[in-house]
DNA sequence: TCTGGGGTCCTAGGACCC
DNA sequence: TCTGGGGTCCTAGGACCC
């Protein structure tokens, strides 16, 4: 036997599971967890979701059913997320050699060759990471990642499965195809559902059995290999090794309008300083410095503006003082007065691992201060992430996010650990 | 009053080369 | 009268994911 098995673990309102762990008071009750400024909801518990509480939606448009159902709200506290993930994460390593993490909350194994019945493999795999973080998964099953993802729908939507589907043994997958919208198929977003449905293909079946230089057309090379994977043929492998990122960015909705390019700037310097900082801890220089400023699309009432620009650097660098300096460069150039802005960010790319960057021969009178650099991350590190910063950011609030429920580090500092 | 953040990949079109 | 063909590289914009 040739076919491959993958399988796909994914949390269950993942973010809302992980608020419930440390407070058992919000089992059964209806929980969301916000966005960042507490802008819209990235998570549902059961019961939530049951109150028709949609994916996506900004806070202020369900205002009304929060308060009547008494629904319990967090801001995000990513802290603890990524904490609770690296637990689950480590768990499932041990189940299979072979694991992509594909997202905070989700992650793929190959079950290729392993001489268990799968489901009661995903079980077992289940029940240990519930006893040993608390956090409830769903595992799907498939020969693709594809038809894994498909299954993993079915698992979570299905309460008889407890939390397990596979479609490996299953004689008749063209009828569970019939069932699935094409929306809900991975890779398959808004724009490429609409244009499929408008063409008369509105389920998974349907498209499986298109033709393969019509698929090409309408969804281009990435669509066709998630068609020939919804036929059971595997294109898309299990990435284990994160490849090196191409790109990495801060960038935020300011708690309030911002007016003054002075208060701009300082909340620019502070998005160059954390991703400067987080390229640093990956090894990688940069080369190409971007900022963005927009005003809010949905304030009717002003009129919108949005610019962008980037600056290439002749040499490549990990030194916080000379990217803010270059961000803030740009960010003089683009903001224009008489706006109130609402987001802002800065992107670096062009990376290098430190040390292969290519040498410039004009750049003599390069600064750089490698020692201070380290100095910063390692007080950082210790003692959080803004106890250092630049005098350019003037320890600046007025930009600061809302956050108005959110719950303390319990996994990470020790004076928050939970007192039982 | 109030609408997230961080990524990747593909395509079309323009500039440029000989 | 009549004005090629083949290629690369870059960028902006749009699609997708969670």
């Amino acid at each position: 036997m040739n076919s491959k098995v993958f399988a796909l673990i994914d949390c269950n309102a993942f973010y809302v599971s992980c608020e419930r762990v440390f407070n058992p008071k919000l089992n059964n009750r209806p929980v969301v967890a916000l966005s960042n400024n507490d802008g819209c909801i990235i998570a549902r518990s059961k019961e939530a979701k049951a109150l028709g509480i949609k994916m996506g939606v900004p806070l202020f448009k369900v205002k009304e059913i929060i308060k009547k159902e008494k629904v319990i709200v967090f801001s995000s506290n990513y802290t603890l997320y990524a904490d609770m993930s690296r637990r689950v994460m480590n768990i499932i390593s041990e189940f299979s050699p072979s694991i992509e993490i594909y997202s905070i909350d989700e992650a793929f194994i190959d079950l290729t060759g392993v001489r268990l019945n799968y489901e009661n493999y995903a079980k077992s795999l289940r029940e240990t990471i519930l006893k040993y973080t608390g956090i409830p998964v769903s595992v799907g099953i498939g020969s693709t990642k594809t038809l894994a993802k498909v299954a993993n729908h079915i698992a979570k939507d299905d309460e008889e499965l407890e939390g397990v589907c596979s479609l490996i043994e299953c004689k008749d997958i063209d009828s569970i195809l019939a069932k699935t919208k094409v929306f809900e198929i991975w890779g398959v977003g808004r724009q490429l559902s609409q244009k499929l449905n408008r063409q008369g293909i509105c389920n998974a079946k349907l498209l499986k059995y298109c033709d393969d230089r019509w698929i090409r057309k309408m969804m281009s090379v990435n669509g066709l290999k998630t068609v020939t994977e919804l036929r059971g043929v595997s294109c898309l492998p299990i990435q284990e090794v994160s490849v090196t990122r191409k790109s990495c960015c801060t960038t935020r909705t300011f708690g309030r309008p911002l007016i003054d390019l002075k208060d701009v700037e300082q909340a620019m310097a502070t998005f160059a300083r954390r991703a400067t900082e987080r390229i640093r801890g990956e090894g990688l220089v940069t080369s190409s410095i971007s900022a963005f400023l927009s005003t809010s699309p949905f304030d009717r009432g002003s009129r919108y503006y949005s610019n962008s620009s980037s600056i290439t650097l002749g040499y490549p660098t990990c030194d916080t003082i000379c990217i803010i300096n270059t961000a803030l460069s740009i960010v003089r150039k683009i903001f224009k007065g008489g706006y109130k802005y609402k987001k802002g960010g800065v992107l670096l790319s062009g990376f290098y691992n430190k040390g292969e960057e290519p040498l410039s021969l004009f750049s003599s009178d390069q600064k750089e201060f490698p020692n201070l650099m380290l100095t910063i991350d390692n007080i950082n590190q210790r003692y959080g992430s803004d106890t250092i910063q630049m005098a350019s950011e003037c320890h600046s609030t007025k930009w600061k996010q809302k956050r108005r429920n959110c719950t303390q580090s319990y996994t990470t500092q020790v004076s928050k650990l939970l007192l039982v």
